[in-house]
Formats: C-alpha cells, sequence, structure tokens
DNA sequence: GCGTTAATTAACGCTTATTGGAAATAAAAA
DNA sequence: TTTTTATTTCCAATAAGCGTTAATTAACGC
C-alpha cells in the first residue's frame, strides 16, 4: 500500500540534509537499527525518529522490526524510481547519447 | 557561480509540486517564457516567478533574457547530477546489474 | 513483575516557506 | 511620451517543518 508514489514526495523528502544523510547511509552500510543512525546528524532520538517516518511514509526506506528495534532499510524501488525519471530525459543532458547508454536505458525503463 | 551545490538543494526544490511540473514541461518543451508556464498550475505570475527563483537558485533552470521577456530552460547538469548520483548506487537497486550496465555507469561517471 | 533498553508519539515553541495582492521595473508598442 | 505587456520585488498573513522535552509503547533479562 505505499507503492504508488510520485517522485515529488521522493524528493522533497530527500531535500532535507538530515534525511538525505540518513540514506546514504543506509546505502553503504545496508540495513540499520533507528538506534545507530543517530550518529549521522546531531539531533535527539525523537526528531531521528520523524525523519525515519518522512522517509518511510515517502516509500524511501523500509522498516523491519527485530525484538524492541527497528531496522531501517532503503527501498531499492526508490532510487531506481529517481534513476528512470533522469534517464527517459537523457537524450537532453546527455551530450555523447549513444547506443550503448540507448541500451540500459531501454533495460531500465521497462 | 552556481554551479557547486549538493544535491540536496536540487531535491529540495524539486521537491514541490509546481515546480516538479515546471521543470517537466520545460524539459518537454524546451526553452519557455516564465508567462508560458503559467499554465502549469493555477497561481498568480509573482507565485510562479518565486518558484522560477527557487529553481533558478538551486541551479536547476537558468534564465535568458529577451526583450521583455524572461525565457527558462533546464539545465542539463541538473538532472545529470540526479542520474550520477542514482547510478552510483546502481548495484544496489539495480537487480540486474551486469557489464553494460556498468559501462553506462563509468562513462556517466566520468 | 520490574527495571532497562529501544523507539515512537505527544505537546509546545521557533524558524522558515509560501502565498496573494499591490507596487515597482523594464522594454516594446502606439 | 504615454500605454501596454511581461516579470519581479515588497509586504503582511498563514502554513509547514524542525527541534526539544516529556510521556508512552513494546520487548528483553533478571
Amino acid at each position: 500500500m505505499s507503492e504508488k508514489r510520485n517522485l515529488t514526495d521522493t524528493f522533497a523528502a530527500l531535500g532535507d540534509p538530515t534525511r538525505f544523510a540518513i540514506v546514504e547511509r543506509l546505502l553503504q552500510d545496508g540495513e540499520l537499527p533507528a538506534g545507530t543512525l543517530h550518529g549521522v546528524a546531531d539531533l535527539s532520538a525523537p526528531a531521528m525518529s520523524r525523519h525515519l517516518r518522512v522517509l518511510r511514509e515517502a516509500g524511501i526506506v523500509s522498516q523491519r522490526v527485530d525484538a524492541q528495534r527497528r531496522l531501517y532499510q532503503v527501498r531499492p524501488e526508490a532510487v531506481k524510481a529517481i534513476n528512470d525519471w533522469a534517464i527517459s530525459y537523457a537524450d537532453f543532458w546527455s551530450g555523447s547519447f549513444d547506443r550503448l547508454s540507448a541500451a540500459l536505458r531501454k533495460r531500465t525503463a521497462k
């Protein structure tokens, strides 16, 4: 039920420096509990929790419950959606748009 | 002098539905005067002008003066920057990450 | 059951963004 | 020069977002 989402919500969620840092941390380290993420910015647990909620509601991260911990990870579809959008305009921004990139474009556009 | 910019600002600017619609319109139609863009949303000219300013300051669009009109267009680098970011995590979100996409990745990352 | 740990929710204030309307600026047309 | 068209800036009001502390829920070990 958190599938049909437009890119605007995604961009809005990533538009905050703290949330962007959270996402990059998760992209690099994989799945992490909320507590560990406190390190990415100097803010309280509640503040972190609310940022995670925003990311969750935007469909950017998924939450998994493990005992009293909440494990977060980035949803691949979210990043892929951003890539698909940018790629769909590749002939505009890419000076060297050629057969090779067109192949990937077709592939990821599917 | 509006080159060194982080993705966060870009995402923040695109996080607004009106501004995202403006950018998509410009991506599809190319260069357009501010007046023509009024059509993308039901808002006053001043409101539109302010949205365009945000996009300009985020480095997403460029402005060209033609007589009394201001012509706007998307800066290719802005969309490319988004693509580069997503591509840099392609091995995470792409289930079928292979040699072909790796080639494009190397290419666009340059 | 109790206390501890992990995380979220609630309530509050503060700062920043956004908006509409009016006025200002600038160039072209009459 | 006066008028018209296009766009931006100024201003006041409203709305949204973010952070903090305090309270709450949930699960573990003793």
